[in-house]
DNA sequence: ACATGTGAAAAAATTCACAGCA
DNA sequence: TGCTGTGAATTTTTTCACATGT
């Protein structure tokens, strides 16, 4: 019997988590599905922590954000504590997500494995380009981007991913909100502004090339 | 006369800056790179924080660990702050870079156009497969991975970027630490272990999808 | 008048340290 | 014994609020 809440629903109204918290909480996933891959039934926080860098009692304090999943004295068991890390990501739901922009990176990411594996699936592509439209560029179809309203409403689309250039972004960003999708990767190198009521998260690869400068420039190894 | 440093040498000792800090500091340079693109000479803590989604206080906040680059009673010019934290990444230095695993990802990366704006410059590819080895792609030379060493000291690249299958991650940085750069961006969905010199920072894309779908689940709009 | 820079206060996150259970 | 879960202490980060400079 997994002690999966022996005290907290999960994610409860308790405090707002920390979204360092989460981040962890993907690495910590991402790390015991490592080890069961390599045969391990059963792991520790001080286990995981050395792995990732962090200490026992981060690894702890961060899962007791949502509850209880642990054996004193044993640890935790690896299955059980991946299926209450994707319970609480969301992430053993299915999100059918489509990728605006079709240029380098969102060929990448149409074909990037990594995906699949938690529940993240890519139903549609589009772009403006006529001489991409029709096409099925790693299994996906590609669809002009003035479909895109009917599209997302006949396809279920939860998930925007935008690989425009900066100048488009918001107005692409615009158009998944008129759509309907509940939250929004950014990877166009410019701010956003969306309706509180749609997540989003940013990436820009300039950035995290200017991160690691900046730790080389001042000689840090964080990461 | 600019008020680069009116007191603190940029960068000294004082105190460990916080990561935090520092992608800010990206942010609001990006920020004011858009600004000077349409037209402003000048902003102010507010406006970069509104922006942004920070306070005002937030912005001289970060921008104290480094010196003092305001106008009481006018603001920021933004050439100047421009200059001044470009100074403080190091993104005003060159950064001959090396992109290792030719995939899909590997091709958007030596395709991106961000990069070159920051002082960051791709000067070799690198995969183990014979039908890409020799190749010129997007204008950068691909050379076969057990070059690196040689091509790594030859061009003196001081940036690598893991863009290979997680099975292959540590195996290639191991090559890059060996070869002497002084930092990796690592795109594989693994926690790769480093000296303690060399600087690292880990982008994993699937993790990212997390992020959103956790917001989502949870109804946060927060980026 | 207006916005910076900065001590002081407040809030948040991390680490400590230990009771309790397997 | 070994490891979790968690209050308490500590450290870090953010916000406040105002003296200072233009």
């Amino acid at each position: 019997m997994p002690p999966s809440e022996r005290k907290k629903p999960a994610a409860e109204n308790d405090a707002a988590v920390p979204k360092a918290v989460v981040n962890r909480l993907s690495l910590y996933l991402r790390e015991l599905q490592h080890l069961v891959a390599a045969g391990s039934a059963t792991t520790s926080s001080g286990q995981l922590g050395q792995k990732l860098g962090f200490t026992d009692a981060q690894v702890r304090k961060d899962l007791a954000y949502f509850g209880q999943f642990g054996y004193p004295g044993v640890g935790y068991r690896c299955d059980e504590l991946i299926e209450a890390i994707r319970g609480i990501l969301g992430t053993n739901r299915h999100w059918p997500m489509a990728i605006v922009g079709i240029g380098n990176l969102g060929r990448a990411l149409l074909g990037y494995k990594g995906f699949s594996h938690q529940g993240f699936r890519i139903v549609a592509g589009f772009d403006a380009d006529a001489s991409k439209i029709g096409k099925s560029i790693e299994g996906v179809e590609i669809f002009d981007i003035a479909e895109l309203t009917n599209v997302v409403q006949q396809r279920q689309i939860k998930l925007g991913v935008i690989a425009v250039p900066a100048a488009a972004a918001q107005q692409v960003a615009d158009q998944l909100v008129a759509a309907k999708v509940l939250g929004i990767v950014n990877f166009a190198p410019v701010t956003i502004t969306l309706p509180e009521h749609v997540s989003h998260v940013g990436v820009d690869l300039a950035i995290e090339m200017e991160q690691i400068a900046f730790a080389v420039v001042n000689r840090l190894s964080g990461g």
